[in-house]
RNA sequence: GGCCACGUAGUUCAAUUGGAUAGAAUGACAGAUUUCGGCUCUGUUGGUUGAAGGUUCGAGUCCUUCCGUGGUCACCA
């Protein structure tokens, strides 16, 4: 039984026996900082059931703890919050039970369902970038949480190998590749197929500007500025003045916005799918490589099985410098055929309706959302399709699952809620218990991440300069003799993803997030490498005990910082929880933070080895210990290891 | 424009899910320790929590209305 629970009770009892009253539950807080006491009662909820002054309530139920409960010694009441004070014997006790006990704080697996973690599932015609890290972070940490909070886990992803994305890399490769491989050119997979991503825009792009200037294009040009459009491009200005002047030459004092050559540009924009759709030559022909792709041409599944094995071997390289697994891939090109059969079900159960030009949708009008559209009118799927196929799979391939957590992008809030409604619409229960992981975007100090403006952060680059960052850091301090090559390097990546996955991870994830590369690699203050430094500054006095600390001894007085240590600790097993329950590694990251800097505090004004009295020496010593492994298993948590020296 | 998030010290983030005087880090300044690793510790400075109302013992947190930022509103994924 948890003290939470006991403390309770007690004060049950002292209330129906203080005040006649009967009541079920009461609320503990943990003491704040500066008032004396290890755990609070929050009195003024009992007002409720019991009429009078808060702080003369309290002072009775405080009277009637330390009476009557042994682990409580003293108490002082300030307005309605009554602090209770535990014994140090209960201190000592608590730091015992957590010492015995080797991966404290996690539970063992007690829930007999499972739950699916997806996260990553990267088109496969880019490098992955920054973006991609926080996914990959925040997707693998949740997932560890979760499996730590006593849960079967299985992560997993969902590959988009299939569609026009890949069929742009392979045309351009074709076309411009002269036979290029990953070996032939020493690039990896994924950055060769993203250069000819990168191509074939090049190509539209400039197929598209001649036409712009040709006649048809000129045209298109001068009816899109005669359509009202205008309302939905700029919904600001005054629209009934903007169609009746031709403001493009007319008006003056807003020149810039109103240029013709602005208005090009906006039209560049606006007309780019519907030019890629109708004129383009370059886009029929990426068209007719999907169509003999999803014909089963051999030539053409064979390119395309080529090109996305090397993003394939790329990605694998990225994913093991990141740290990241998965237990299942899978493929959308292995799915979407499910979703559609599940579509047609759904349109005899009349979940879906089809239209007349027989495209299939949801109506979703009654749960205050639009109609969707789930499968096209030329019967091919969307993205939606496969999404509810690759569900569908994944709980035939793994019955014990009954819960899924989609780690993607808020910009795709909306398409989940969708997904969810359908889902449940179909009649699946365990619909009920999908969660979208909705993360926040990273910005970079300029603005946002454009691949067209050439700002995206590669997520090798990345990786890579931060472990050159740490390697300058690390060679200044020197204190690394006696390591070979190899054991620096493997340092010095753990110092520089540590400070990556830390910078990231610390963060609300709903929040979006500011990426500052030169801040990332802070070692100072709430950073991983602090954290990191204190692990390995405990190691060190770990190696130079020369004496047996591993049985437990009596303390008869606490020092407070020991104290404030020890109720840390205590924290543990509940953030895992807390963590878990709100999908949030940021909580573990905070709570280590916290840790680190009560035991710094008590490190700097108490000694441990050079300690006179032995008993003192063994236990601070076993606090250290303590702290050390929390400090990696909560780090573990948050895919980040620790060094033992650094 | 409809819908959905978010808005907290100069900056980057917290705030035990409605609790006490809103906390850290960073920056700047002052100090401690100089024999367990100085990548440490202790202070000072810095706030009308975007604004205004409301709900109650109590609001950064819940409700309403504005303001600002971002996302979304495809037979794209």
């Amino acid at each position: 039984m948890n003290i939470k629970n006991q403390l309770q009770n007690q004060v049950i009892k002292a209330i129906k026996q203080l005040f006649d009253k009967d009541i079920e539950q009461v609320d503990f807080q943990e003491t704040r900082k500066d008032f004396e006491g290890d755990i609070t009662l929050v009195v003024f909820s009992l007002l409720r059931y019991v009429k009078g002054n808060p702080v003369e309530i309290g002072t009775k139920i405080g009277e009637y703890l330390v009476e009557n409960e042994e682990i409580i010694t003293n108490f002082n009441v300030v307005k309605g919050f009554l602090n209770l004070v535990f014994t140090d014997e209960f201190h000592l006790t608590n730091f015992y039970t957590a010492f015995a006990e080797e991966n404290f704080g996690t539970t063992k697996k007690s829930s007999k369902n499972a739950v699916m973690v997806e996260y990553s599932s990267p088109n496969t015609n880019k490098p992955l970038h920054l973006g991609h890290i926080r996914n990959n972070l925040l997707g693998y940490s949740v997932a560890e949480i979760i499996k730590a909070a006593g849960n079967k886990v299985y992560k997993t992803q969902i590959i988009n190998d299939r569609g026009i994305h890949i069929c742009k890399s392979m045309l351009a490769w074709e076309r411009f590749g002269n036979g290029e491989t990953p070996e032939s050119t020493g690039l990896k997979g994924d950055k060769l197929v993203g250069n000819y991503y990168v191509r074939f825009e090049t190509e539209f792009q400039k197929e598209y500007s001649e036409w712009i200037n040709s006649k048809i294009g000129q045209l298109e040009f001068e009816k899109f500025k005669e359509t009202p459009i205008w309302e939905k491009l700029f919904p600001d200005v005054d629209t009934n003045y903007v169609i009746s002047t031709t403001p493009m030459t007319k008006v003056e004092n807003n020149e810039d916005f109103f240029s013709n050559r602005a208005i090009l540009k906006e039209f560049k924009s606006y007309f780019k799918d519907n030019y890629f759709n109708t004129y383009s030559i370059i886009g029929r022909d990426v068209k007719i490589i999907l169509q003999k792709w999803e014909a089963g041409d051999k030539e053409t599944v064979k390119l395309w099985k080529k090109m996305n094995q090397w993003v394939y071997d790329g990605f694998e390289v990225t994913y093991k410098n990141l740290g990241v697994d998965f237990d299942k891939l899978y493929y959308e090109s292995e799915t979407y055929l499910l979703g559609k059969e599940f579509i047609a079900e759904g349109l005899k159960s009349k979940v879906f309706f089809k239209k007349e030009d027989s495209s299939v949708w949801c109506d979703l009008t009654d749960e205050g959302l639009d109609k969707k559209i789930v499968l096209r009118s030329d019967g091919t799927a969307v993205y939606m399709t496969q999404d509810i196929g690759t569900a569908i799979q994944r709980i035939k391939d793994y019955p014990d699952v009954n819960s899924m957590v989609y780690t993607v992008g808020n910009e795709q809030d909306y398409h989940f809620k969708v997904l969810f409604l359908i889902l449940k619409k179909l009649g699946f229960d365990w619909a009920k218990n999908l969660f979208h992981l909705s993360y926040g975007m990273v910005d970079l100090p300029e603005g946002k991440m454009k691949s067209r403006e050439g700002t995206v952060v590669d997520a090798d680059d990345l990786m890579f300069q931060m472990t050159d960052t740490a390697r300058e850091i690390s060679e200044e301090l020197g204190k690394l003799e006696g390591y070979s090559d190899t054991e620096k390097e493997e340092l010095y990546n753990t110092i520089g993803l540590g400070a990556l996955k830390y910078y990231i991870l610390k963060v609300d994830p709903k929040k979006r997030i500011l990426f500052n590369p030169k801040e990332s690699i802070d070692f100072q203050g709430n950073t991983g490498p602090f954290i990191q430094y204190t692990y390995a500054r405990i190691q060190s006095i770990l190696r130079k005990a020369d004496f047996d600390f591993s049985k437990e001894v009596s303390i008869n007085e606490l020092h407070d910082k020991e104290k404030n240590v020890i109720k840390q600790l205590q924290l543990f097993p509940d953030t895992i929880q807390l963590a878990a329950k709100n999908y949030s590694p940021a909580i573990i990251a905070n709570y280590t933070y916290d840790l680190v800097k009560e035991y710094n505090s008590f490190y700097q004004t108490v000694t441990i080895l050079s300690c006179d009295d032995l008993e003192t020496k063994i236990f601070r010593t076993q606090l250290s210990q303590k702290v050390a492994n929390t400090i990696k298993l909560s780090f573990g948590l948050l895919g980040i290891s620790v060094p033992e020296r650094m």
